[in-house]
DNA sequence: TCCTTTTTAAGAATTTTTCTTATATTGAGT
DNA sequence: ACTCAATATAAGAAAAATTCTTAAAAAGGA
């Protein structure tokens, strides 16, 4: 018997697999072992979480490769990176939401948008989770001057 | 003479001590000095920047101090932390503004609030910088868990 | 000024992240 | 299914980033 949210992750894994094909990221057992660590999670693992979980059906697996595959993964979009900059966390819900970042423990809540999917938020969401001392919107992309040196690059 | 930029800084140092105070921290040298070189630079510098710039200052300052500073400083809401989760960057500058980070090269381009100070931007101030991935808000502060538990150590 | 508490420098240690190399795997083209 | 070039991987080493330990120094209240 299959449960429901066996087929919801079955679905994830496959999706996940043709965003990779479009990214030219290479299907390989240990990036779907990666992401399904990632997928089934909600509490935003660290790098080593997810280690520790992958290591169990895949023993032989690195932490390079984990390291490796987290940031490609960003990179392409699969998942995004969270929690303070010291203590990196992940996550591999793309729907548009918003983080608590705890500063004592480094724990990651979600914040779901109010209305819509533009960016909006209540006070009330999030003093949920605990006293803001401050917040922090970041726009990650590629700069006009890195992608000038790579077009410089390649003619 | 005084410029008027040494007299902003002036000014700058005199309400960083201030707040230091109110927050408990010590006024070191150390702190006052750390403080001005990244009030001084609009480049959100890394630790090993900062560390850098206040050495030509105070030749025998160690690296552990400037990480111990500027995350208490940090704590207390003095500076920011930015930038990705593992280059981590600085900002002095307290008013409302988001960022740029470059996936890439990791620098990181100030966009300040369209209209007045609630979270708002527009897709022209972003995509001045390049061409946005991602964009990642976070709520740092002091979750429930960790308030509860530092109260019931003093309990 | 004296005293207690906090902060610091120095260096060691730890943790996190990246690199190197040889081997293995993927996916495109048969 | 088979071959091959390009890419990804494990393993271990290396580098980079961050934190800890200790003794000495400095801050700020009495």
């Amino acid at each position: 018997m299959q449960t429901h949210s066996q087929n919801d992750m079955n679905e994830r894994v496959d999706s996940f697999k043709k965003l990779c094909r479009k990214c030219a990221l290479r299907v390989t057992n240990q990036r779907v072992e990666i992401f399904r660590a990632l997928a089934q999670s909600k509490e935003h693992p660290s790098v080593e979480k997810v280690f520790q979980c992958v290591r169990q059906k895949m023993p032989n697996i690195s932490l390079d490769t984990v390291y490796r595959t987290l940031s490609s993964m960003e990179e392409a979009g699969v998942v995004f990176r969270v929690g303070l900059s010291n203590r990196a966390r992940f996550d591999a819900d793309l729907t548009p939401h918003y983080h608590f970042v705890c500063m004592e423990c480094g724990e990651v809540y979600d914040i779901f948008p109010a209305f819509g999917k533009e960016p909006f938020w209540t006070a009330e969401q999030v003093k949920e989770f605990g006293e803001v001392k401050n917040v922090n919107l970041q726009f990650h992309g590629i700069c006009n001057r890195c992608s000038k040196a790579a077009n410089d690059v390649k003619n």
